[in-house]
DNA sequence: TGTTAGCACTCTAAATACGAGAGTGCCAGA
DNA sequence: TCTGGCACTCTCGTATTTAGAGTGCTAACA
């Protein structure tokens, strides 16, 4: 087995252009038509020598003897980190990418939806945009009302506009007065904190000496406990999953099946775009490279997008391997930091 | 062209066995398995002439000149209507439906993923529920939060313990303070009162002289004018969807793509699905009868389902034309009862 | 008059064959 | 080290064949 030591100048521009082109014409790609290419003035022959030479590394395979040559997982993954050549997208389209996102804003999920959208339609694949989840989201205004029982109808809005409601149980029957005194009670406590500060000063509260503080305080205190427990449930927007039906290499029904199971179970999906909030910019996932079976034949390119200068969550487009890296990257990339103004400028 | 009137007995039977038959093993039924039916004691021959009239009468119809025959639509919905014997549910499958779609009951968009949920499981094919939308609902609370310039968030409650959330956009700048007052207005004199009669008043106040009433109330009027203008938007909430996948006749990508974005798209499915809401009882839409091409080669089978005597919305099943109505019939009904009975006890 | 047996006919689906075309690997020579 | 040549392999599309299923029709039968 050669090392990647091996490759020269030659065998490098030699994948490059037969990536390119089999991402251009789907067809596994044969030595004359590399021979044609202007810039390799060399003999179909020669060429054959290089790519058994790029098939023994494993960079590419043939399907079977006659065909040509199809990039391996390795080989997209060489050429995706040194060879592409990306193409930034011109300022007129940045404009129009802009307008889409910006035009009639109404409320962070529409926006959110918008950008989802804006990735599927721009790339004719599959958008994904998973909900902003920050850990400085701060209480702006909490508020309980009463419902049958036991039960309590929360309802907190963070500085993000974003609404928030939940039923909680809550251990004995609360009157309205003292549901609205625990609220007042919060809201000038807690107003303006961030939810994780506010779980800190709830335990402290709690395992504070009960004595000092009155019953009123230590049931609001309770019941906000009950409230930002455990975090809301990780979400995304998925839009376009059916331009994904379009594609040859997706067309076997078990695999669409699969695949279509994974985004409605949505939680694979979720821990693949969660291991993107770390990275800096753009992070790609090609074919198995993500784990996850429903996902073998895919790629994800993906970037997390900022609030404040915070990551908060993490866009990307799902496609077929054969996709046009070259245009989606610059694209994924600008769509996230666009996303991440339109959420700040609010 | 012969009418319904020249169906006999005889007829009836041979249909209706033919299309159980077809139902069951998916292969064109010939006149060989039909006799070998023991209550149907003829030879292949007279059920061959049998099977000619009622391929005639457009019941019935041959794929191909040596294949066995396979009902129409018209077929279907005659079977539907007159021949079928359902089986209602035994007493402990309705015991389990209950518990599964009550268990930690928490919140009416719970209950809604779980009936959907419940509707695909057990047919194996895709459930649908749309949310439930009261013209009778009442407005239990308003409240109003200011963002920037001159957006302002409107949060309200239903009696349902629905949360709504809506950004609107206001003529001029409200200080908090006015908009406290708005609220707590608005919260005197429209709780209580159902939406639709909340914006018979609201453009009655309008109307009014406006000498007659205070600046702060003729703008907590517009406030609510611009928040109960126009519905919340109608949604529903769909599962099992990639159970269809697995039918050999939704096998075709190019129908399954106009399926799955019919989905995506929603506005399509709400109509077909509003029509249901006047019905009484379970409703059914075979294969074309719909309307829509999307569903073309499906069948739906839907019931309304009501909250306090009032009819809100509407759930059911969608899988292909060839499925076992006599189950999924009286299951939808059922399930539908059930839905409505949890929302009720809140 | 309704039912049945017989039979020729039609159509599908699966198996088989076959040639064209594409692309390869390898060898020998420049 | 590169190149031309050549035999080889494999796919794909097109016929061709065959077996089987089911039909429609006709003539005989009860």
């Amino acid at each position: 087995m050669a090392s990647n030591q091996d490759l020269n100048e030659r065998s490098l521009y030699l994948l490059k252009t037969l990536v390119e082109r089999y991402i251009h014409d789907g067809q596994p790609v044969g030595s004359r038509v590399l021979s044609k290419d202007p810039n390799l003035k060399l003999s179909p022959a020669t060429i054959r020598n290089v790519m058994a030479d790029l098939e023994d590394m494993g960079l590419i395979h043939s399907p079977h003897t006659s065909a040509g040559r199809v990039p391996t997982v390795s080989g997209y993954r060489l050429f995706v980190n040194s060879l592409l050549t990306v193409k930034p997208l011109e300022s007129s389209e940045l404009d129009q990418l802009q307008n889409s996102l910006l035009t009639e804003y109404d409320g962070p999920g529409d926006v959110l939806n918008k950008a989802s959208r804006l990735l599927s339609d721009v790339t004719k694949m599959a958008g994904v945009v998973t909900l902003p989840r920050r850990e400085t989201v701060t209480l702006r205004h909490i508020e309980f009302l009463p419902m049958s029982n036991t039960r309590v109808l929360v309802i907190f809005v963070t500085d993000g506009q974003e609404v928030h409601n939940k039923i909680i149980h809550t251990d004995r029957l609360y009157s309205p007065a003292e549901l609205q005194q625990a609220a007042n009670y919060l809201n000038s406590v807690f107003a303006g904190r961030s939810l994780a500060k506010i779980r800190d000063l709830i335990l402290k509260e709690m395992d504070q000496d009960r004595r000092q503080v009155n019953q009123g305080m230590i049931d609001a205190v309770n019941m906000a406990q009950l409230t930002f427990a455990q975090q809301p449930k990780d979400d995304y927007v998925l839009s376009g999953e059916t331009n994904l039906m379009g594609f040859s290499e997706l067309s076997d029904m078990e695999r669409l099946k699969q695949l279509f199971e994974a985004f409605s179970q949505k939680r694979g999906v979720i821990h693949l775009l969660d291991q993107c909030l770390l990275a800096e910019g753009v992070q790609i996932f090609i074919g198995e490279e993500s784990g996850y079976r429903a996902f073998d034949h895919c790629s994800l390119v993906t970037s997390s997008y900022s609030i404040n200068d915070e990551v908060v969550g993490v866009l990307g487009v799902i496609g077929p391997t054969r996709m046009a890296y070259e245009k989606v990257i610059p694209f994924v990339d600008v769509t996230a930091k666009l996303l991440g103004a339109a959420l700040n400028s609010k």
